[in-house]
DNA sequence: GTGAAAGCGCTAACAC
DNA sequence: GTGTTAGCGCTTTCAC
C-alpha cells in the first residue's frame, strides 16, 4: 500500500518571468509565438522554460483566452459497438490525421450512459472549443441542441426533429443503396429482398429507401424487408428470417458489409451459392467486405476523408471562418465476386 | 457558406447569485453539494440555475480548485490498431463502467504521433487529474516520467528502464503462457514451436519466456520461434515462415488469439488438421478465440476487470487514498476444440 | 448558514 | 519590443 506524495507545485509563468528577468507578458508572448519579440529575448525565455521545466497551466490559459484548443469527438454509441465497428475507427483516423497539423488536441469523450448530462456539461463548460458527433440513433437531440451553444459538426444526418440546421458531412445513402441495387438488377436479378439497417438511424432509413427507389424504377415488385443492427450476427439472423418466410429470391441488397458478412456465412451453411443462386451487394468497403466469402461487391464511402472533413469544418467554425453547412461526399462502386 | 454567430456569452455564477439574491459563495456551495446550506436556499439557487440555464465554467473551476475531475486514457498505439483490437475495447469498457459511478469524466486522448510533446503538455497542464496508460511498446518512457508529475496507472508492465516504480495492473503473462504450453504437453505433444508477440512489448517477451519455461520443465527441446505483431495477418505470416523452415511440429503455442486465428486459417488451407495433426493453444479469450476454426483453447485474462481496476486505483491516487502499486490479476484456462 | 475578499495562472488591452 | 494593469469565473479561507 502506498499513498501519493504531496505535489511540489509546478513552476508558473511568473517564475519563468523572474528567472529570465522579463515580464509575464513577454513570457506569454514567447509561449504563444507572437512575432513581436526579439530573438534574444525569445532565447532567454526559452532557456528559463527549459531550466524550470515549465508547462503552461491549461485551465488558466483557457480561462483567460476563452479557448481550450481541444476538440471532443463524442461517442453516443455503447462503447463496445463503437470500438468494434471498423467504420468508426477509420473516421477517427481521418479526424486525428487532420488535427495533427493544427493546434487542436483530440479528445474522445466516452459519454456516461447513465448520466448524459455530465457529458453535455463538460462540452458546454468550455472544456473543448467544439465537438464532433458521429450520428447514430434518434436521440442525438441533445447534441443538436448543443449546436446552439458551441460549434458542433455531425458526421451523418442526425435524427433529431430540429436537426435541419445542423452542420453535417454525409454521403448520399439513398443514391448509394440505389446504385447497389441497380447492380443486382443489371445482372438480371428480379426478386430482390433487403436486409435493412436499424430504422432509427438515418443511414438505415436512407438505404432502405434507395433500395425501394431502384426497384420501383425498374418496375420490379419490392421484395421482403428484414432489419438487422449493422452487425454480422444481426445480418445472419435477418437472413434466417428471410429464409423462414419462404419467399424465393435471386438477389439481395444488404445495408452494411458487416451484416452481409454474417448473412453470407449462413447462406454457405445452407448451401445457397453466391453469386450462382443469389447475387449480393452491400454498402461499406471495409474488412468485412474484403474477407467475406465470396468477397463482396459494395459501395465504398470515403470514411477517412469524412473524418478529415468534419475536423476541417469544425476548425473553421471555431476560428470563425466560412464553412459549408452540408457536405455530401462521393461514393464509388467496388466490384468483387458476390454478384 | 456560413459563418459562426457571435456567442452570446454564457451566464456566470455571478449571474445566478444576483438572480437568487444570494452571494457567489453560497451559489458555489450549492453547486458543489456542500451540506452547510438550508434546503430553502438550495431550492432558490437551483431555480435560478434552471431559469438561466447556467453551466459552470470548467476552466475557472479547475483553476480555482486545482482539480479537473477528468481522467485521460492515453492511446500510444497507432489509432487503427487500438480500435481494431477487441482487447482495448474491453479494457475501455471496464474503465468507463467504473468511472460511471464516480465524479470523473473519461477522455480518450489520441496522442499526436508527430508531436508527442503536445500530449504530455496536455496531461501535465492540469487538463486531467490523472492518466491511464495501456502499455505497449518500449517507448512509454515518457509516460513513466509523467508518473512523477501526475498520477498515472499502467495497464501492463511498461517497457521503460525506469518503469520499476510505476503503478501497474497486469496479469502474469509468464505463468499464462506456461500454462497454455503445458496443456499441449499434457496432450502428448513433443515438438512445440511458438508464434511469439512483438519482442518490444512486455506481453510479447513474457509469453515467450513462459513457453520456454514449460518446455524446459518438461525436458523438451525448445521449438522454433517466429514472431508476429499480434494481428491475424501477422499470425498467418509467422505460420508460413514456420512451415517454410521445414521443421516438423505437433503442437503450437501462439501468443495471442488474433494471431492464432490467422495461423489456423493458413493451416486449414494447407490441409493441416487441428487438433489431429497439431494441437494449438493461445492467450486471450476474445471473439477471435471463439470464432476460430476450430474454436481455440486459450488462457483468458480479465480484460474488463483490469480496466475497472486501473480506474479504481487511479481514483485512489488522485484522492490521496492508499493504493496497491502492483496488482496481478488472475487468468483461467478456457478449453475448446483446438487441443 | 451566509457573505466578503483574496486569489488560482494566465492573456490581453493599453501604455511606454 | 516590453511592461503594467485588469480581469477571465470560479473556490476558499475567514469573518460574521
Amino acid at each position: 500500500m502506498t499513498t501519493m506524495d504531496a505535489d511540489r507545485s509546478a513552476p508558473t509563468l511568473e517564475a519563468v518571468a523572474r528567472r529570465s528577468g522579463l515580464s509575464r507578458s513577454t513570457v506569454s508572448r514567447v509561449i504563444n509565438g507572437s512575432p513581436n519579440v526579439t530573438p534574444e529575448t525569445r532565447a532567454l525565455v526559452d532557456a528559463a522554460i527549459a531550466e524550470l521545466g515549465y508547462v503552461p497551466n491549461l485551465a488558466a490559459r483557457s480561462l483567460a483566452s476563452r479557448r481550450s484548443h481541444a476538440i471532443a469527438l463524442v461517442i453516443p454509441e455503447a462503447t463496445s459497438r463503437f470500438f468494434t465497428d471498423p467504420y468508426f475507427a477509420e473516421v477517427v483516423e481521418g479526424v486525428a490525421g487532420h488535427l495533427e497539423h493544427s493546434p487542436y488536441t483530440l479528445t474522445i469523450l466516452v459519454s456516461s450512459e447513465t448520466d448524459p448530462g455530465r457529458t453535455s456539461r463538460y462540452l458546454q463548460g468550455g472544456g473543448v472549443d467544439g465537438a464532433l458527433v458521429i450520428s447514430t440513433h434518434r436521440d442525438d437531440r441533445s447534441y443538436v441542441e448543443l449546436s446552439t451553444k458551441i460549434p458542433v459538426v455531425f458526421q451523418g444526418r442526425p435524427m433529431s426533429p430540429h436537426g435541419d440546421d445542423a452542420v453535417i458531412v454525409d454521403v448520399d445513402n439513398v443514391a448509394a443503396a440505389r446504385r447497389a441495387t441497380e447492380v443486382l438488377i443489371a445482372r438480371g436479378r428480379r426478386r430482390i429482398p433487403t436486409i435493412a439497417g436499424p430504422q432509427d438511424m438515418a443511414a438505415g432509413i436512407d438505404r432502405l429507401s434507395g433500395w425501394r427507389t431502384a426497384l420501383a424504377a425498374a418496375g420490379l415488385e419490392p421484395g421482403r424487408v428484414e432489419t438487422g443492427d449493422f452487425t454480422p450476427e444481426g445480418g445472419a439472423a435477418a437472413l434466417e428470417r428471410l429464409l423462414a418466410s419462404g419467399e424465393a429470391f435471386d438477389g439481395l441488397f444488404v445495408a452494411s458489409a458487416q451484416m452481409a458478412y454474417g448473412a453470407l456465412e449462413r447462406m454457405r451453411e445452407r448451401g445457397i451459392r453466391v453469386p450462382e443462386d443469389v447475387s449480393v451487394t452491400a454498402i461499406d468497403n471495409d474488412r468485412f467486405a474484403r474477407e467475406a466469402t465470396p468477397p463482396l461487391t459494395t459501395i465504398e464511402q470515403p470514411t477517412r476523408a469524412q473524418g478529415a472533413k468534419i475536423a476541417e469544418i469544425l476548425v473553421n467554425m471555431i476560428e470563425r471562418r466560412p464553412f459549408e453547412r452540408v457536405t455530401i461526399m462521393d461514393t464509388r462502386l467496388v466490384e468483387r465476386e458476390s454478384v
